[in-house]
DNA sequence: CCGTAATCTTGACTGGTTCCAGAAACTGAG
DNA sequence: CTCAGTTTCTGGAACCAGTCAAGATTACGG
């Protein structure tokens, strides 16, 4: 049960400023988990009905970048954004529908930051996604 | 040493036609592993002057529902394409510069197809990717 | 060699995202 | 509280990978 009071000071913590587009767009975040940019955009202008779509990308990069909220974007579909971060959790992506499920790791903590040879490659973050279909979308048996 | 000759009977094996382009995009995915579309574009007018960007994009894709290529696109990044198949290997993408390189799967076969919980879905794959920093990328030492 | 169906060419177009310039709002100092 | 300085927001246009459509061309079985 997050509120608004929540988002300020989680903002305030992260050295951002505290504005209403922000707070509207954290609050949307947390709302519809993995929703896309234009879902979000509807569920922000709900409250704001005058922001601009262009607040709104700012605002969901600027987050992004200080670690409230995190992009998820799977081949092909558009960029999805989720409020889960540092849990290292992975997805689970509907091939037929582009629904999302979180999928906690296997392994564990950071099970998979491993790589069998990492080519002098600085590995700091493994993603993974597994690709299927939703029950929704399976076949009915 | 892949020549043309095998790449046409990769196509007629798949029971796809073989045309020039498809046969010269093939050659081209062979030759620039983790190349994206544009690059492709101008390795097969090396060969082909006026095959059309068109041409490019059908065959890819149709080379790609074939599993004679397969499509990479980490987040944010444009499509690229290889001709590794089928061998469950996985990819190092830098975040600075965008290079990829191979990764074997460091736990064998087949062996992150099962998440923790499912929610229902039926995968039936598992993508890794891991983010990091090219040799080339990385603050000198 | 022919007919049919798939494929290629040309050119315009889409949709998600980013860039730009000016207006507005927020912050800290005084 | 007020002002100046900085950051953010608005509105509109631009960008780019990828897609769509119609007609010309090509591959392949018979």
């Amino acid at each position: 049960m997050s509120s608004d009071s929540a988002f300020r000071r989680m903002l305030r913590d992260a050295a951002l400023r505290v504005t209403r587009p922000r707070v509207a767009v954290l609050s949307a975040v947390h709302a519809h988990p993995h929703a896309d940019t234009e879902a979000i955009i509807d569920a922000v202008r709900g409250r704001l009905p005058k922001v601009s779509h262009q607040a709104v990308y700012d605002s969901l990069r600027t987050l992004t970048a200080a670690g409230l909220v995190r992009r998820v974007q799977p081949s092909g579909l558009v960029a999805r954004y989720e409020s889960r971060v540092g849990d290292n959790h992975h997805h689970i992506v509907c091939r037929s529908c582009g629904a999302i499920a979180d999928a906690d790791c296997r392994a564990g903590a950071a099970p998979c930051l491993t790589a069998a040879d990492d080519r002098g490659f600085a590995i700091d973050e493994a993603e993974i996604v597994y690709w299927g279909l939703c029950p929704g979308c399976s076949p009915s048996p």
